[in-house]
RNA sequence: GGCUCGGUAGCUCAGUGGUAGAGCAGGGGACUCAUAAGCCCUUGGUCGUAGGUUCGAGUCCUACCCGAGCCA
């Protein structure tokens, strides 16, 4: 069966609060789905973590159940997905009874194969952020990320053999060099192999909200727990040769999982252990991205400063933010945002450059054609079309690489060239001419600038979906804009005699507050 | 404390031993189809600091400074 492209991001913590840094994360496995869809069948997977100390502690704080409380705040974390133009192909809440029978599964398939054994925990333990520390990690007896009080924890724990996976990693490190990115987070991984490893307490006792572990008595700890949804959304049931796992295979193993690089330990040490003890595969990239940050502060929940990611999507458009975040820094690093950045390259990049081409085009070929696309001599022969044959392939290469910056320099070129072609052939003065071979130069000229421009709405539809989907109904286009790219990126495709539909700018100008 | 990554033009970045680059911003010009947009030309850098290797170093080595991060 044909693999399917899968594409992840981790399940974000419930009692969050929803800000720019998950639609970051969320966007950029939305423009990794879309991009795979050009070409193939691609899956993407988000969700939420809903179980844990955290929750259960807020949910009682709030009077309510646990459950309750979840369900109350599972809307505004598919409300911002929404306000991004987020299309996921599934959402899953890790209380959900296919999770839940997966971690159950999981555990049990552990326990016969002995990959796990009872033990006793001893240690610190921050209820915050759901962590153990070790006494040498403290600071001044704190929390060392969240500063907040640790407790003191000794209790009966299960205990995840993950010390006897080390050499298999160090291996699958050494023999996959780029499985994960980017490379500053592979080294901090290897350096933390090489270190050694110790087994991990996947238990709590004396706690009840989380998934029971078979047999009772303890949950199962919420990190362990979280880690599963991945293959608990695409319906693992490690029964070889049934059709349920044949059908699981055609996803797993992940193709991409995006984590932010807080959480890489969990997603390249612990996590591909586990999938080794359960008889999988680990996944083929995991990609550990950046930070955005505000004058170089992280944004979080624990920081008062989080950037309303609603506000934001209302004053630029979803789209525009969306190309902000893949186009200031190369993916991976951090990178500082404001809005005065975000304005300056929607005014260059998009209303200057793009939005400004869309009008222009269409203003002359409704002066000179009532607005229907003319027909050149022959439409597959142009010369300009010839020199961009290879720009699909080579966007498609940079965004699948997760190089988004790549992507959409590369696409600017036709940008550029379109808009140079025009100053260079000055339609304004073929159309008064009286000459057919003005007339014919016309002609061509404006047939390439339309198909130059189909071609720019089926490259950034993955980035900007909805905008480019305006400039594909505004060129009176009724095909699929996310339609295959082999197939539809032919040039002379563009069917002459179709009559477009100018109508208002696609990136109107914003005005930029003098700074003080 | 140990380790990792980064420090290149005002801004965002490219440049993995052979005469310092791009885009934006700034300056000038020609045009007019267009969102005072687009096009052409252009100012601007002792490549964090100090040493070293080399015929030659942004690029390799050492130390240090600054920023971010990792440490079962």
């Amino acid at each position: 069966m044909e693999r399917v492209y899968y594409v992840t991001t981790p399940i974000y913590y419930i009692s969050g609060n929803p800000h720019i840094g998950h639609a970051y994360t969320t966007v950029v496995a939305d423009v990794l789905a879309r991009t795979a869809r050009t070409s193939g069948e691609s899956y993407f997977l988000t969700g939420v973590d809903e179980h844990g100390q955290k929750v259960a502690n807020a949910a009682a704080a709030a009077g309510t159940s646990p459950q309750e409380w979840c369900d109350r705040l599972v809307p505004r974390w598919k409300s911002l997905f929404e306000a991004y133009n987020v299309r996921y192909d599934d959402f899953i809440r890790t209380t959900e009874p296919r999770h839940e029978r997966v971690v159950q599964a999981v555990f049990e398939r552990l326990r016969a194969n002995g990959d796990i054994y009872m033990g006793t925990y001893e240690g610190w333990y921050c209820v915050n952020d759901e962590t153990f520390w070790l006494e040498s990690r403290l600071v001044e007896g704190r929390c060392p990320t969240c500063g907040r009080e640790v407790q003191w924890l000794s209790e009966d724990a299960w205990f995840f053999r993950l010390s006897a996976y080390r050499d298999r990693l160090l291996e699958h490190f050494r023999a996959h060099p780029d499985w994960v990115r980017p490379r500053s987070v592979y080294n901090e991984m290897m350096a933390i192999l090489e270190g050694g490893l110790e087994d991990l307490s996947i238990s709590r006792q004396n706690f009840s909200w989380g998934i029971q572990i078979p047999g009772g008595g303890s949950v199962v700890y919420v990190w362990f727990d979280a880690l599963l949804n991945y293959i608990s959304a695409i319906g693992w049931t490690g029964n070889a040769d049934s059709a349920a796992d044949e059908r699981f295979h055609r996803f797993w193993p992940a193709r991409t999982q995006l984590v932010g690089k807080e959480i890489a330990r969990f997603h390249t040490i612990i996590w591909p252990a586990v999938l080794w003890a359960i008889g999988e595969r680990a996944p083929e990239l995991v990609y550990a991205h950046g930070w955005i940050t505000v004058d170089g502060q992280k944004i979080g929940k624990s920081l008062g400063n989080a950037v309303d990611a609603f506000a934001l999507a209302e004053r630029f458009g979803a789209d525009a933010v969306r190309y902000f975040l893949l186009r200031e820094a190369p993916f991976g690093s951090d990178f500082s945002y404001s809005e005065e950045k975000i304005a300056q390259r929607y005014n260059a990049e998009l209303g200057n450059d793009l939005g400004n081409l869309v009008r222009r085009t269409l203003a002359m070929l409704a002066k000179y054609y009532g607005g229907a696309v003319p027909k050149p001599q022959d439409a597959r022969v142009s010369e300009f079309g010839a020199r961009f044959a290879a720009l699909p392939a080579r966007v498609r290469a940079h965004l699948l690489q997760l190089d988004f910056r790549e992507a959409l320099t590369a696409t600017w070129e036709l940008v550029t060239a379109l808009n140079r072609r025009i100053d260079d052939e000055k339609p304004w003065a073929l159309a008064k001419s009286e000459n057919e071979r003005d007339a014919a130069a016309l002609r061509a000229l404006m047939y390439d600038l339309c198909e130059g421009l189909r071609w720019l709405a089926m490259l950034l539809h993955p980035i900007m979906p909805e905008r480019t989907a305006e400039i594909w109904r505004q060129l009176g286009l009724s095909t699929p804009v996310d339609g295959d790219w082999e197939q539809a990126l032919q040039w002379g495709r563009f069917e002459s005699g179709t009559v477009t539909k100018p109508g208002d700018a696609v990136f109107p100008r914003i005005e930029i507050p003098a700074p003080a």
